[in-house]
DNA sequence: CTCGATCTTGACGATTTCCTAACGGGTCAG
DNA sequence: CTGACCCGTTAGGAAATCGTCAAGATCGAG
């Protein structure tokens, strides 16, 4: 019970890392800082902490990504600082993943209920294995990286989308608007041409025979599916109860 | 595909309760709203709704109040919102049980991000959707998968739209109307053929012996029923999922 | 500006799925 | 027996979906 929670807090600001981080350290939390967007993913993976506060006007890399980043692979809630009061900025953060939305400046007081709010939601731990290995290929969802053998296979941001969510979605069917909301937002979920094309861009890359699927496979009428070949019969020795 | 998810809207204010109301329903949710504190938690409890957006400022119970009499039995995401600025009033409702807190005037669009954001999260509990195990077949509701022995059966869309709705209702009568609007929508009802049809194609895959049916039953002039033979005298715990 | 990479869009056969209609076999009442 | 009714079965053509290709459109880098 008196586990410590783990905050990884993303700003580049020493001022606000200082504050905060004394503040969260004296309720009892510890603090992992990072300073940018590379580190704070690296970090992230290497950490599982059990929450993101991130700052948005970071150097480097751009904050939305870091959230999309972050989102590839773990449900880890994610608080997001920002100066900006823009709402389109708002809703692209949300939007990638965000969990809240805070404006500076902002009370602590307030902040901290946030979090908590934000980590009494996160009770459940969902260990998971975010890197994937077929005999085809390698997929490492914290890096986003492909390997195929022992070279690496460049995939577009799109790309990537789709793999992402249909690997995290591991053995599951994932309907075409689902798929699309997911990777090109909550306002797409008709142009299910997208989606066709892409798929056939990753098969491509990434299946042994493109033209004859063994992993992303295609449920005519209902959606995709990525799976690994021979697999499917262990599944669920979950909660699965046999009546042989 | 795609559910409608059903919000309970709190809020005292005519023209808040339009306007948003007005909003959601064009983005495909179902609004149910309430003006008061008792009315709120009495819907609550009556529809279930996939999250709240509740208004502070009400009359009779305190919102706080109202907070705590969902979070008495329900987790489902909360969020607020207030023309009080109030930091106090922030962390009092936070801390409560709220999901998030918006101050009056907000953005839409805003609001409706962060509403994305907090059915998002309440997605992924993946409530424990039970596989069905028979001495024939194997459904797994929550992949949309069909194995018989170790091979997978393959439905398309409207067989599938079938199973679940008579397999959800294990046990229970369906009648043709109410299968036909399940599957079909809400403006069919008398095509009866189409189900005989479909149910034929069902029970040619799945049914050892599909011209003797021992799950997929007819009754006659009435309709459906999917039912696990030898089951149906002892009482099944929900889904037909039993502890050895 | 040009170039290259990436994403959109449209179009095309090939395939799959769905609708529809017709037939036949039960059951039941008259 | 006969006809009405309901259900199961079958099959062919209509309609939707999928994979594929290729030509714009967009964007950032140089």
């Amino acid at each position: 019970m008196a586990e410590q929670q783990r905050i990884l807090l993303v700003d580049d600001e020493p001022g606000i890392v200082r504050a905060l981080g004394i503040n969260l350290k004296a309720l009892g939390y510890q603090i992992e800082a990072a300073a940018d967007g590379e580190d704070a993913l690296r970090k992230a993976a290497d950490h599982r902490p059990d929450a993101v506060i991130l700052d948005l006007g970071l150097p480097g890399i751009d904050g939305i990504d870091v959230i999309r980043g972050l989102r590839g692979w773990t449900s880890v809630p994610i608080i997001v600082l920002s100066v900006r009061e823009a709402e389109r900025e708002k809703i692209a953060a949300l939007d990638a993943g965000a969990d809240d939305y805070v404006t500076k400046p902002f009370g602590m007081g307030e902040l901290l209920a946030r979090l908590r709010a934000a980590l009494r939601r996160e009770l459940e731990p969902e260990a998971e294995v975010p890197v994937l290995v077929t005999p085809d290929f390698t997929i490492d969802l914290a890096v986003k990286r492909v390997t195929k053998g022992d070279q690496e296979i460049k995939l577009t941001p799109t790309e990537w989308g789709i793999v992402e969510v249909l690997v995290r979605n591991q053995g599951k069917l994932v309907s075409q608007t689902q798929l699309l909301k997911e990777v090109w937002g909550p306002q797409y979920g008709e142009e299910t041409n997208y989606l066709r094309v892409f798929i056939a861009q990753v098969r491509r890359k990434l299946e042994p025979q493109p033209s004859n699927p063994r992993y992303f496979l295609t449920e005519p009428g209902m959606g995709y599916r990525f799976e690994i070949p021979g697999s499917p019969p262990t599944r669920r020795s979950h909660l699965g109860v046999e009546m042989k």
